[in-house]
DNA sequence: CAGTGAGCGAGCTTCCGCTTGACTT
């Protein structure tokens, strides 16, 4: 029997430690939190002080039980959780699960894996923190209090279901705000000039009028004035610059770089890192410090020199700038510097490739570069043209990394032809083009986390499943949308014309972006409302100042919780009492035929616009759900008004109507139970005519007369059809395998109701009861 | 399975942060 267990929260690292430490220890993985507050109610005794009641997560029952048998045979148990709140939190549960004896359990920390670290933890042992644990209590409490009393408030003022905490709602928060400002924002526009030049030897290179131009007659003024003429060289200024490489990947870097150089979604990037985690080539992939070990300094020197020399390493340690870091990890960082590739499938190579190019860069030389510009000036005008050329002199990190950004890529300055001061210059080609300014970008999800760790809200470990969640409550989605023509204005003098031309050129065009919808609108304005305090962008970094007082001792945790939960808890009986239900009522106007009221607004079956008051007694009012390309805020009378005219009846068929409409899954004619869609023909339901309808209502029942085996009607209808994998029952939208022992072909009703009663529960519901 | 949109009530939903597997179409 091993004398020490050491219990770490990673599997992998568990794994890497016990080599370290050879047979007198067993190095055990908690596989993170092993307990949580109780999930029903609260979990927290409010009336007796905030009492947290923690239950032993069901998965966890079975680690638990091992853990406690290896404890209780162990001489000494040492406790090597995270160095940061949550690892002193989990160590205590673990000391309190384990009823572990405290002559008998140590705490110790590293925030590295090398063996000389762990080694140096273990002559340097040490209590737990209670003090670093009470502050985990408060964050953890305060975060339940907060999502288990908004949340409830929503179901009842908005939609059941929905959802609302610390972190999330100030993500929607994010992403709704920028959705308005670019809703409002009004494109401005401006004349940017630019041309192609020559010098005395006949060598091209491009110059550009830095100032924008307000207006196309002071750009025909310009080029009316220097047509045919000559420029000189005013200026030529050589300067030495450098670059530096930047600091290796934390999480939230990691997953920008991803983003914009792999086109990775967040969690994509994660499952690739956590696969390379677990192979052993890369450190941990949650992290928020940019810190290397003095392992893994010697590791890339060695690398960069033997593969550059000498010259391309420079030692370089970085400082973490984010808020709230707790650094108890290294960067991301490659084990073992001199494996420049692996091998794998092609998503976890070139992440691979990413980080250890990332890593490497870090710790090399700056680059030398040299930065030359030159004035063109003309007497006929007030303004110069410049160039800019840059010369790499020594490459440095360069030679591996280059950091990419999210703003559009600046041209290339590339090298200039040499010239001389008062050297004559001809022109061969100089262009005026409108331009607009630019409404701020959308997130996309890589954006939203860079802002979320600038403004200290969530965690490396909760990044993605934050973006997940958001889309999930179906506040936000991550969407592809086309942009629109617009025309723009050219000049161009070459030679000795002027010429004006019209071109159109696409903008607005999003992919990948992340845009709320409506119901993401109307919940976030109804939190911002009511709960300004907890969606504020300073509440996390605020409540984070009173976690640090905690962990120093200062004040005590369950007081600064009661404090706030106090004016909170008012605010939600507040606000449940006398706040009107949220539905997002927007007035369109009025319709020109009836002068009735036109509104939208958010309905129990989604987005909808109804024409006509609800109060009317005798004339009900119309209803008409939105488009999916439709939505609440942007919605005008007209296209709520062509709402109306659907479903358009067409005429009979055997005594049944005949009808078009827009469904959620799009266009589609119907006769009866029998619907037919228009998207492979393009018809539109506002066009198709009788005939054609009839025509598509015919192929659709003999398709579907085709794959039928029997039709009971009565409610629910019940059908038994063929499908590519075998027959199957089809009740409304919902399908049920038939089992074995059933012929297809002889089934009655009764039989087809008992599959349906006893057919085994959708995945998501057994997911959750485990 | 084909027109809905109000409110009631039972019983359900929900938070953030630590960690990995075990599930099928």
């Amino acid at each position: 029997m091993a004398k020490n267990l050491l219990i770490v929260e990673s599997p992998a690292k568990a794994g890497t430690i016990e080599k370290y430490l050879g047979k007198d220890f067993v190095v055990k993985s908690s596989y993170g939190h092993i307990r949580d507050l109780e999930k029903k109610e609260t979990g927290v005794k409010i009336e007796d002080g905030f009492e947290p009641v923690y239950v032993i997560d069901p998965d966890k029952k079975k680690l638990v039980t091992e853990l406690k048998k290896l404890a209780k045979d162990a001489e000494m148990v040492w406790l090597a959780t995270d160095e940061d709140r949550e690892g002193e939190a989990i160590s205590w549960h673990l000391a309190e699960a384990l009823k572990l004896n405290p002559d008998k359990t140590k705490r110790i920390t590293f925030n590295e894996i090398t063996k000389p670290a762990v080694l140096r933890s273990l002559e340097n042992p040490r209590t737990i923190n209670n003090n670093l644990v009470d502050a985990q209590q408060a964050r953890r409490v305060l975060d339940r209090l907060v999502g288990f009393e908004l949340s409830p408030v929503l179901w009842k003022k908005v939609k059941p279901a929905l959802s609302a905490g610390r972190v999330q709602s100030v993500a929607v928060r994010l992403i709704v705000e920028r959705e308005r400002e670019i809703l409002d924002f009004k494109p401005e526009t401006y004349f940017k000039v630019n041309g192609k030049f020559k010098n005395t030897k006949g060598e091209l290179f491009k110059a550009e009028i830095s100032d924008k131009l307000n207006s196309e007659a002071e750009v025909k003024e310009i080029l009316e004035a220097v047509k045919g003429d000559h420029f000189s060289v005013k200026d030529l200024q050589v300067k030495p610059g450098k670059k530096t490489p930047a600091p290796p990947f934390t999480t939230s870097t990691l997953q920008q770089e991803a983003s914009r150089k792999l086109s990775f979604s967040v969690s994509q990037t994660m499952g690739v890192a956590q696969k390379l985690y677990e192979a052993g080539y890369i450190t941990y992939m949650r992290t928020d410090s940019v810190n290397l070990s003095e392992t893994a300094l010697n590791g890339a020197r060695d690398a960069i020199t033997s593969e550059f020399g000498n010259k391309y390493h420079k030692q370089r340690q970085y400082t973490s700038k984010s808020k709230g870091a707790q650094e108890a990890h290294e960067a991301i960082r490659p084990t073992d510097f001199t494996r420049a590739e692996i091998s794998g499938d092609n998503q976890a190579q070139r992440l691979y490739e990413l980080i250890w190019k990332r890593a490497i860069a870090s710790q090399m030389s700056d680059a030398e570069i040299e930065r030359t510009t030159v004035l063109l000036e003309n007497n006929a005008i007030n303004y110069d043209f410049r160039a800019k050329g840059e010369v790499i002199k020594f490459d440095g990190f360069l030679k591996v990394y280059i950091e990419s950004t999210d703003d559009e890529p600046a041209e290339e300055a590339g090298i200039l032809p040499s010239m001389t001061i008062g050297e004559s210059i001809a022109y061969d080609v100089i262009t005026g083009t409108q331009r607009f300014t630019h409404h701020p970008p959308r997130y996309s999800e890589a954006r939203l986390v860079k802002k979320l760790e600038e403004q200290g809200i969530g965690r490396p470990s909760t990044y993605a499943p934050t973006i997940s969640t958001v889309q999930k409550r179906g506040y936000v989605v991550k969407e592809e949308r086309p942009g629109k023509e617009r025309s723009y204005i050219q000049l161009e003098l070459a030679g000795k014309e002027v010429a004006r031309s019209q071109k159109t050129e696409i903008t607005g065009a999003e992919k990948g972006k992340l845009f709320p919808t409506d119901i993401g609108m109307v919940v976030n304005d109804f939190l911002v409302e009511n709960f300004e305090g907890i969606l504020d962008y300073g509440f996390t970094a605020e409540v984070e100042d009173q976690f640090d007082r905690i962990a120093s001792g200062e004040i005590q945790w369950k007081k600064m919780i009661e404090k706030f939960y106090g004016p909170f808890h008012e605010t939600v009986e507040n606000t449940l009492e006398h706040s009107e239900r949220a539905t997002g009522e927007r007035h369109l106007g009025e319709d020109p035929k009836t002068g009735k009221e036109v509104i939208a607004r958010i309905g129990r079956y989604g987005p909808m616009v109804q024409l006509g008051k609800t109060d009317e007694e005798e004339d009900k009012p119309q209803f008409a759900s939105l488009r999916s390309d439709q939505s609440i805020a942007t919605i005008t009378l007209e296209d709520a008004l062509e709402l109306f005219k659907l479903p358009r009846v067409l005429g009979e068929l055997e005594g049944k109507k005949v009808q078009a409409n827009i469904g959620r899954f799009g266009p589609y004619v119907q006769w009866g139970s029998t619907f037919a869609s228009l998207k492979a023909s393009g018809l539109d339901p506002m066009e198709v005519d009788y005939d054609q309808a009839v025509e598509l209502i015919q192929e659709k029942v003999k398709a579907d007369k085709e794959k039928t085996i029997n039709i009971f009607d009565g409610k629910p209808v019940i059908k038994v059809l063929k499908g590519r994998y075998g027959p199957y029952i089809a009740v409304g939208r919902k399908n049920f395998k038939i089992p074995k022992g059933f012929e297809p072909e002889e089934l009655d009703r009764a039989q087809c109701e008992q599959i349906i009663n006893e057919a085994p529960a959708k995945k998501t519901k057994t997911k959750k009861k485990k």
